[in-house]
This record gives structure tokens, C-alpha cells and sequence, in this order.
RNA sequence: UCCCCGGUAGCUCAGCAGGUAGAGCGGGUGGCUGUUAACCACUUGGUCGGCGGUUCGAGUCCGUCCCGGGGAGCCA
């Protein structure tokens, strides 16, 4: 018979239908009335399905009474309205089939509370527990919002190279891609030979698709990749990951203004779209990880996003009574410690700062009339801080490659780059979400280490 | 990479002023029960992160390295 989710059996409640469910064993309770009850879950919600063994099961002395937590088992059986609190519908089975056994001597997993931090020296198994099924879920929801909520908008979804040639887009160390042997590479004047490489120059991972979805906007008008990136910075924080997934959108004909306009109608369409399809894995995050995060969504939806440029910032910034411990100056970065106080204490809601300094940003940003700020904008959130960076783009040639000598960086790698201003040039914009980040701030999950299925981390590639 | 905190049983932790290790949970056995992180009794369980030093004696003090957490920087 055909496996049934769980899911939707105990969404339906069925009474009386026979059905066929497989899973793990979460926990089980022995009753000397010669039956048990066996928790099986199978990854499709949260909630585990009440199955009740029998003494007249064939297999109830040799096996049923010997199942440890996390066996693998397939039940089939018929679905009754349970006498019991705490769930509507159980499974009475009539076969019971062990699968995979658990020795429980070494599994892992107890039916009890684990550390995030020992969970992650078990990747393969956490998944296996509530929150990390919860977060699997959600991330699941999230990744599919991100889609429909561009495809609904005509964008077209761009897979942009992961292997790339540029070793400077500005955006943090990156990680060199080679198939050289490092300890006989082949030299030239003392150097390695990147003639001798797999591409015949210096290959790295990606850390934006940006430069190339720029490519495309000025084609197809609204594109969006989501994709993984990689940063080979020394990076140790909650909110820092080696390889992770980003989300940037590229407009065609649209100026900083339509950008923060489609960040925000972006965040929150993926926040209505969790908590209308992952109500039951939401609840859990409020009770369990942080309470304020089912309201923190709400209201984001409901309210406008407060927006101040970077100057309006650093007035306010200068008049307050808090002290920094980096003191605020025009032409300086805003510090976490500034984001944190305008968010969380001066505006209680998420924050879009835009036209920054030209000098602490990227040359490819639109430079303003002033000659001294861009068409910057960055989304913070309380918590997580900046959520999504953006701008308009540098459309015009002569100004785009001005910005490049300034920053000594070499026009030759951006060739194709600079054409894009030479041909057909356009206003456009767009904008890089984080995607884990993301995933951290609607879920509450404080490192960002637990809402990937397997973090990679300096030091950390283990699984 | 820098600052702070930590690393003791499978897990979560205690171990006060240096005197050769404890609890709860888990595992095992038995009992009890339409049970809900079930309950009760017994039982099992440790190169106290690694290396070196001080000392008659180090989980405890010192040095160093490794790993983890929090904060900062870099950023998404």
C-alpha cells in the first residue's frame, strides 16, 4: 500500500481509514496490558502519530517491545479517534515492520532537550529532532515564497556561474577553484602559472551573481538569482556563514526607489506566506526559541518599514544620549551597535538606510548629484542587523569607470562590465538577501549554523 | 583575526580553600500504568580537551595548543 504523510492524516482525521505510514520512532511507552505506544515521525510535520501496538501483533515479544528511539519502522493500520489528551486520532496497526533497528547504546538522540552545540557535531542525525524539522520546513516554505513571489512579478529566475574569473568584486576574500597541485604547482618568474590551470587564469567561487544579473536585467528587464555564494573570510559569528544562499533580484528601468520598494514588498510576502503555510512550525519557535517571533512577523506586515537616509542617520545618531563605543562622524560606517539603536530603540521596526557615503561603498553604486553619496540602500532588522544591501547601479560609462581608477581597480577584468554601459545602457537597480539570515530572523534561531543543513564555517567541514 | 567565558559519564551540569570524582537525564533489568519529555526501584557508566610545568599530591594552580559559546571587525 502507498505511504501516507502523517501529515495529512492527522489533518484529515479519517476515522476509520486504513492506512500505510513509515517513519522514525520518536518515543515509546510500554503498557504491561499488553500493548504500547509508539510516536513514529516522518519529517512531514511536527507532530509525531500516536501508534498503538498489540500483543496480537505476530512480531510484539521479538520486536514491537524491543524498538528503540529512532528505529525506522512502516506501520499499517486502521485510523481511530483517540480516547487519550493530546491527539485527535491515533493509528491502531495491524503490521508493524522494522526497517532499520537502532543500537541504543550509540544512538545519539535521547527523547530529551540537546545543545544546539552538541546537535552540530551530529549534522546528519539533527534533523531528526523537532526544531531542526521545524527549521528544514520552514526554510523549505521560505525558499518556495522566494520564487513565487518573483515569478508572480514576471522576473526571470538566472542561474549565474558559481566558478568565476574575477578575483576582486569587492565583496570579501574569496576561494581560489584550481586543479593545480598546490605543492607542484608550475612556476613562472617565481609565481604559479596560471596559464597551466584548468581555465588558463585564476578561478575563484562565486561571492555575487550580481555583475552577471546585471547582464541580463539589461535584456530580459526583471531577473532574479538564488543561488549559493561563498566568502572566504575568517568570519566567527551567528551570523556568518562560508557558503550560503543568496537572493538578488536586478531591475531594469527601476531606480533606487522601486528598489526599496521591492524589498519590501518582498520581506513581507515571505513573512504572510510562513505564517499562513507554517502555522504549527511557527508556534513551535514562539514556545520554544523565541517568543516574540510570530508577533515581530505580524506586525513587520502590517506596518511601513521606516526610511531615512544615511546623513538623517547619523544626525540622529550624534544627538543621542547612548553612548557608542564607536563614536558617530559623517563618512563613517555605521556601526552594528548604531543599527541596533535605530532599530530596536529610536524606531521599533525594521529600518531602510540609503545614500551612504560614496568611500564605504562598492563602485558599481550609483553616484548621487552631491559627488559624494550613492544610491545605496541597506534593510536592517532588529537582531540580525543588515538583511538585505542594495543599490542603484552605476549606469553611466564614463562615471562607472572613473569610480574604478579611483579604487585601483583594474578596468580590464570588467570589460564586459563596463560594455553594459556602452550598449543600450539603462537605469537598474537590485538588491542581496541573505537567504540564511533570512531563515534566522523569521524562525528566531540565534546562530546561523542551525538553519542550514550543513553549515560550512572556518574549521568546520565535517560533514 | 581581536576581547571575554567555557571544555568533567552518551547528554546537561556540580565539584567550595590543591588530598586520586558526583547528580539528573539516557542505557540495562524488574515493577506499575490508555500512556503523553510517563512513573517507581535497582544497576551501568569517566585517559576530568591535548601537551608541558609547579607540588609529596593537580579536575582544581601556571604555560601553551586545540575545540565550543558570546561580543567585535568583515559582510549577506
Amino acid at each position: 500500500m502507498k505511504r501516507s504523510r502523517i501529515v495529512n492524516i492527522l489533518a484529515s482525521q479519517e476515522v476509520g481509514a486504513t492506512v500505510t505510514v513509515a517513519g522514525w520512532l520518536r518515543t515509546k511507552r510500554e503498557s504491561k496490558g499488553g500493548f504500547c505506544f509508539i510516536e513514529l515521525n516522518d519529517g512531514s510535520c511536527l507532530r509525531n502519530l500516536q501508534v498503538i501496538a498489540e500483543e496480537r501483533l505476530s512480531n510484539y515479544r521479538e520486536e514491537v517491545l524491543r524498538l528503540q528511539t529512532g528505529s525506522a519502522l512502516r506501520v499499517s493500520g486502521t485510523v481511530l479517534e483517540s480516547p487519550g489528551r493530546g491527539q485527535a486520532v491515533e493509528l491502531r496497526a495491524e503490521v508493524i515492520e522494522l526497517l532499520g533497528e537502532t543500537d541504543p547504546e550509540s544512538y545519539p538522540l535521547q527523547k530529551k532537550r540537546h545543545s544546539f552545540e552538541f546537535l552540530r557535531t551530529i549534522a546528519h542525525l539533527r534533523p531528526r529532532t523537532n526544531t531542526f524539522g521545524a527549521v528544514a520546513r520552514v526554510r523549505n516554505a521560505i525558499s518556495f515564497a522566494v520564487h513565487r513571489f518573483f515569478q508572480e512579478r514576471g522576473f526571470i529566475y538566472l542561474h549565474t556561474p558559481i566558478i568565476t574569473g574575477s578575483d576582486c568584486e569587492g565583496a570579501g576574500a574569496m576561494f581560489r577553484v584550481t586543479t593545480l597541485e598546490l605543492d607542484r604547482a608550475p612556476l613562472l618568474d617565481g609565481h604559479v602559472d596560471f596559464s597551466m590551470d584548468f581555465f588558463g587564469s585564476p578561478a575563484n567561487l562565486t561571492v555575487s551573481g550580481q555583475l552577471e544579473a546585471e547582464a541580463y536585467a539589461l535584456a530580459m528587464g526583471d531577473v532574479y538569482t538564488f543561488g549559493p555564494t561563498f566568502r572566504a573570510e575568517n568570519s566567527n559569528t551567528p551570523r556568518h556563514l562560508a557558503e550560503f544562499w543568496m537572493v538578488e533580484p536586478e531591475m531594469a528601468f527601476c531606480d533606487l526607489d522601486g528598489n526599496v520598494e521591492l524589498a519590501t514588498d518582498f520581506l513581507k510576502f515571505v513573512f504572510s506566506y510562513v505564517l499562513d503555510q507554517c502555522r504549527e512550525d511557527m508556534e513551535f519557535f514562539k514556545r520554544f526559541i523565541d517568543p516574540t517571533c510570530v508577533d515581530t512577523l505580524e506586525k513587520l506586515i502590517s506596518q511601513d518599514f521606516e526610511r531615512l537616509s544615511y546623513t538623517e542617520a547619523v544626525q540622529i545618531l550624534s544627538k543621542a544620549e547612548e553612548s557608542f563605543e564607536f563614536p558617530v562622524d559623517w563618512g563613517c560606517d555605521i556601526q552594528a551597535e548604531h543599527e541596533r539603536y535605530l532599530c530596536e530603540k529610536v524606531f521599533h521596526r525594521p529600518l531602510v538606510l540609503t545614500d551612504y557615503p560614496k568611500t564605504i561603498k562598492p563602485f558599481y553604486m550609483k553616484v548621487n548629484r552631491d559627488k559624494k553619496t550613492v544610491r545605496a540602500m541597506d534593510v536592517l532588522v532588529p537582531k540580525i542587523g543588515e538583511i538585505i544591501g542594495g543599490s542603484q547601479r552605476e549606469d553611466d560609462y564614463q562615471t562607472l569607470l572613473d569610480r574604478m581608477n579611483e579604487l585601483e581597480i583594474n578596468p580590464d577584468a570588467y570589460r564586459w562590465y563596463l560594455e553594459l554601459r556602452k550598449f543600450g545602457s539603462a537605469p537598474h537597480s537590485g538588491f542581496g538577501l541573505g537567504f540564511e539570515r533570512l531563515v534566522q530572523f523569521v524562525t528566531g534561531m540565534s546562530n546561523i549554523r542551525d538553519v542550514i543543513p550543513f553549515p560550512r564555517t572556518p574549521g568546520n567541514i565535517s560533514f
